[in-house]
DNA sequence: AGTCCACAGGAAGGGCAGGCGA
DNA sequence: TCGCCTGCCCTTCCTGTGGACT
């Protein structure tokens, strides 16, 4: 193991010494660190510019997105003349280039405006900062300058912080509301409907609002005075085909690496395998993004076509891993229980998880939840793409929930491995 | 047609932590 | 310090569901 070669490094470098420092800072160029930094430092990178390749990078040129950014350029250019354009509501798969877009285009805006425009961004996925009510106004509180506490004040304070904060300088500003239904869910949709309303109370100042969600049926639950109001325009981003996949990747290698940088068939691929996935720009961009990190890794200065390969299996495994060794011990219990289930070639239903999650909670001393709470986080688990479940009737006996592993088999043994290291 | 089962899932609320102002 | 507020996790209670069984 790596890490031990390293914990032996430093013991051997002895009490003050940095391991594997670089040349110049007290070095020992004999330690194994030392040896991967100098690798890392002599090989020709593939990314000249890495930032490029970032999902957050926001290029000038956006392929196949002329029309909705001129669409969108014209529903928002009446803030040029000082008047408030309408609230947008924009739907589209994840990885359509809907929040690229709005960014681009608010950008833009904002440069030719000038004083007379603020945007604000918020994304309401992030934990934290704006999924719920009092976060979300805290976050408009705080981008308009005024300092709330993340807790404690009463709602209609907060709210008052906000129109206030607004309203006190003359400006148009669009709120743009990203990833919209997670907020909703959380607190409701009284909260728009407060938003959509907020210029009934402000005398210098107009506020527009641009909702953004990837929930096609979002807009059909709300309440209908909300939707009338937040979608007095509507915008839909189709997902990207194989080909115009292709296009987005090869103008960012133009700007992060340039050609010579990869093998033929390399971006095919990663835009063959986007597209199986509802056109998702997003992940056409880290798979190639992680498969030039891979071939750097291996000191290699070209992507290859098995790099993409091992950069998918890569992909997958992070997620996974990650999201699983972040839940909390009674998720993990019950995707552990579920693990065993699916091990013994059982039927796996609600039913017997609950029975082996009991178990694995008498014998590590959890409190075992009731079975309401462990539904939800049955379906957690499903909303993170781990497992996949099904609501079914046995008629007589009753309707449970049908549960499948979606974890290929080797990611099952690496997440029963990780299970059994957090259990035992 | 009515009954039954084993849940799903919504609603309400308890308890705790953390922060604020008086 | 105390009362009040919010977020979060959880339980309790309840209604709904849909196909097999009677």
């Amino acid at each position: 193991m790596v890490a031990k070669d390293n914990v032996n490094a430093v013991n051997a470098a002895g009490p003050g010494s940095v391991p594997g420092a670089m040349p110049g800072m007290g070095a020992n160029s004999k330690t194994p660190l030392y040896r991967v930094f100098n690798q890392f430092l002599e090989a020709k990178p593939v990314f000249t510019n890495r930032d490029a390749m970032n999902i957050s990078f926001t290029p000038d040129n956006i392929p196949h997105r002329s029309k909705q950014v001129e669409e969108l350029g014209r529903m928002l250019a009446p803030v040029l003349k000082g008047g408030k354009p309408s609230n947008i509501f924009i739907y589209g798969k994840t990885g359509t280039g809907k929040t690229l877009v709005v960014k681009y285009v608010t950008a833009e805006l904002e440069k030719m405006a000038g004083d007379k425009l603020k945007v604000v961004y918020v994304n309401c996925k992030m934990k934290h900062t704006a999924d719920t009510e009092y976060r979300l106004l805290a976050q408009l509180a705080k981008e308009f300058g005024r300092d709330v506490p993340f807790t404690g004040l009463p709602t209609d304070m907060i709210y008052h912080a906000v129109f206030e904060a607004i309203d006190s300088v003359q400006q148009n500003v669009i709120l743009i509301v990203d990833e919209i239904d997670s907020l909703i869910q959380k607190a409701g949709d009284e909260i728009l409907y407060t938003l959509t309303r907020i210029n009934g109370d402000l005398k210098r100042s107009k506020v527009s609002i641009i909702g953004i969600t990837n929930d096609l049926g979002f807009i059909d639950r709300l309440d209908p005075r909300v939707r009338s109001s937040l979608s007095e325009e509507e915008m839909v981003f189709p997902p990207y085909n194989a080909v115009q996949l292709q296009d987005i990747l090869k103008e960012r290698l133009v700007l992060a690496a340039g050609k010579e940088a990869i093998d033929g068939g390399v971006v095919e691929k990663c835009a063959a395998l986007a597209a199986q996935e509802h056109g998702d720009a997003r992940r056409a961009l880290d798979l190639l993004r992680v498969s030039g990190e891979l071939a750097e890794r291996a000191g290699e200065s070209r992507i290859a076509i098995r790099h993409v390969d091992a950069a998918q299996e890569k992909i997958d495994h992070d997620r996974v891993l990650e999201i699983t060794k972040a839940q909390p011990k009674q998720s993990q219990a019950i995707l552990y229980a579920i693990l065993q289930l699916s091990e013994k070639d059982k039927d796996v239903e609600t039913g017997n998880v609950m029975d082996v999650y009991n178990r694995l909670c008498n014998e590590h001393g959890l409190k075992p939840l009731t079975q309401r709470r462990v539904s939800d986080l049955i379906a957690e688990l499903d909303m993170f793409g781990i497992i996949r479940t099904q609501v079914i009737s046995k008629g007589r006996y009753g309707r449970t929930r049908v549960i499948n592993l979606s974890l290929s088999d080797a990611l099952k043994e690496k997440t029963k491995l990780l299970m059994k290291e957090v259990f035992y």
